[in-house]
DNA sequence: TCAAATACGTA
DNA sequence: CGTACGTATTTGAG
């Protein structure tokens, strides 16, 4: 293998107020570009062999909103959280790591409060910083003891030397990430790669936003919430409103705050309808028990859209040009899922008519199915399992070797990955045990781990730990084996959830390179599922080259053809629109 | 005023 | 005693 050869590496960093941008070249000289047609010139003669070095895709913000492609990329916060897990990946952490500083003792970000005066000039650098890079590395940036400076990050360079030591410091970073990457695993490097464009993709999902219909949106908000209100007198009035139809069902109750569950299960047990708690699925089972019930249910969901999805929401986070916009990351701190802010992930499914495509464009709308059992053939290497991913639905051979029927297999397998214990899974899983005792292997030893609170990897090398926030000090032993269950059981679903969050977001950054030539963009990606929006003309082609991407880097993720990865792709006006 | 607990939408 | 996240609300401590 030569994965050891030196990449052709270029550190970039910007000048947010000059707005020009400082490229670092393999040699360590610095050059600088201004205005936007010498900057686009800069980066895009070198795009096709250049990897572009940052500490985050954060510091590209500016030329990813001026639209320039960046198809290659190196995030050193991305390749940190690879490396070393969570979420906290600044540039003085990421430098203090790969230097293998002590991070206990980080110095800690300047404090805009009174008492950041009498601390100034106690940070063990200089009093004075030099300010001045020099050709052998980064002076400034850098303090006596190692760390780098608290008080400097991207938004404070204002020279373009300052801006090339920025850039030199984020190279060095990334070279050492890349020595413990490949020590890591085979995956580990092209997983930082995709990582690092995923972190790319979440501005541009931000900068371009999900596109809404608004005249259906704003229907089915006023059908849930009732109609806009333009006073706060409106407000407390559709509030009321939407109290009413559970209130009237009890006769004579009077003023009750549904907001308040104490409340609720006294309504309920003057209803005649005595409730150990009054959430949903408990709620579910007694709904013929009394007509309050279902009016209370019903109550929750238009309550849910009223709040968190109605009016407030639209405006906060529909842009003029009708288009829903929130922050993204590419992953979460635990096992590696991107995350979005604005309710993306969870817009109700009641809601999604009113995502549709603008006028003369279309939705090529793309799920992977099944994906984590899948993910386990693959992370397992059991070939018994991997075989029955050649299946278009897996659960049937799964079925077919257990014995038993679909839904039975299902079960099993979703128990397995999640490690239920309860109800009929049990039984089913000696089942599994006894046909893919290598994929079972697998998931037991990750389990095994995370009760002992120790770490463990995905398949591209994440480590995901399982002894994080919880001070396991001072409890109970029943407390303690809980706490060891439950980080069991997270530990066996960390496995496969964060190693299918890399092979989405392996096909997600692929989908963006792949139609850009059709002038479509990635709006949404939600976990297994993708929404591309593109002009009506290229849609079909899009919808291909979706499938297209799938076959490539799957192939690439598992590095063989023995498991298979299936997605249904649609072309769709709306995203509530059926899959053909 | 802030953090925890509760609840619930999505995968 | 299935996992994750984001959002809103209530509650209780400071």
């Amino acid at each position: 293998m030569t994965t050891s050869s030196a990449p052709r590496w270029r550190g970039l960093a910007l000048l947010p107020d000059a707005g020009g941008v400082a490229v670092v070249e393999t040699d360590g000289a610095t050059s600088m570009a201004t205005g936007r047609s010498e900057v686009e010139a800069l980066i895009t003669r070198l795009t096709p062999t250049t990897r572009w070095v940052t500490w985050s895709a954060d510091e590209l913000r500016p030329l990813i909103l001026a639209r320039l492609p960046l198809p290659r990329t190196w995030s050193v916060a991305e390749a940190h959280r690879l490396l070393h897990g969570g979420l906290r990946a600044d540039p003085h952490r990421c430098w203090a790591a790969a230097r293998g500083l002590d991070l206990g003792t980080l110095p800690s970000p300047p404090r805009t409060d009174l008492f950041a005066l009498l601390d100034e000039g106690e940070d063990g650098g200089e009093t004075e910083p030099s300010r001045t890079a020099s050709p052998g590395g980064p002076v400034w940036p850098v303090r006596r003891d190692g760390y780098l400076r608290a008080e400097v990050d991207h938004s404070t360079l204002t020279t373009l030397e300052e801006a090339g030591a920025w850039a030199v410091a984020a190279v060095q970073v990334a070279h050492a990430q890349r020595e413990a990457l490949q020590q890591r695993g085979p995956r580990a490097i092209a997983t930082c790669h995709s990582e690092s464009a995923a972190a790319v993709l979440a501005v541009e999902l931000e900068r371009d936003g999900l596109p809404i219909d608004r005249p259906v949106l704003e229907e089915l908000i006023t059908r849930s919430a009732g109609a806009r209100p333009i006073t706060e007198r409106d407000e407390l009035a559709r509030r009321a409103d939407r109290d009413r139809s559970v209130l009237e069902a009890v006769p004579g109750i009077g003023r009750v705050d549904l907001r308040n569950p104490a409340s609720v299960r006294q309504l309920l047990a003057t209803a005649g309808v005595d409730v150990p708690s009054t959430r949903k699925w408990v709620l579910e089972q007694h709904a013929d028990r009394h007509r309050v019930i279902p009016a209370l249910l019903d109550w929750r969901r238009r309550e849910r859209i009223a709040t968190t999805y109605g009016w407030r929401w639209l405006d906060a986070h529909v842009g003029p040009d009708d288009r829903l916009r929130g922050a993204w990351s590419a992953c979460d701190g635990a096992a590696g899922r991107m995350t979005a802010q604005a309710g993306l992930h969870s817009l109700p499914s009641e809601l999604r008519p009113g995502v549709a495509a603008a006028p003369g464009h279309l939705i090529v709308r793309a799920d992977l199915g099944q994906v984590e059992p899948r993910v386990l053939a693959a992370v397992s290497g059991d070939e018994a399992f991997a075989a029955a991913t050649l299946a278009e639905d897996l659960y049937l051979p799964v079925a077919q070797r257990l014995g038993s029927d679909r839904s039975v297999a299902k079960v099993a397998v979703l128990a397995a990955m999640y490690g239920q214990r309860s109800g009929a899974a049990g039984e089913a899983l000696r089942g599994l045990e006894r046909e893919y005792p290598v994929a079972m292997r697998l998931l037991d030893h990750a389990q095994r781990r995370g009760e002992g609170g120790m770490p463990v990897w995905t398949v591209g090398g994440r480590l995901v730990r399982t002894n994080l926030p919880e001070q396991s000090e001072r409890l109970g032993a029943d407390q303690r084996q809980s706490l060891a269950r439950a980080r069991g059981r997270f530990a066996r679903n960390a496995v496969i959830q964060g190693s299918a969050a890399e092979l989405f977001k392996a096909w997600a950054v692929t989908v963006r390179e792949s139609v850009r030539d059709l002038d479509a963009q990635v709006v949404l990606c939600l976990h297994d599922e993708l929404l591309v929006h593109v002009r009506q003309e290229q849609a079909q082609r899009c919808a291909d080259v979706v499938h297209e991407a799938l076959a490539a880097s799957s192939r690439r993720w598992v590095g063989h053809d023995r498991v298979r990865f299936v997605a249904d792709v649609s072309v769709v006006r709306r995203w509530s629109e059926a899959k053909d």
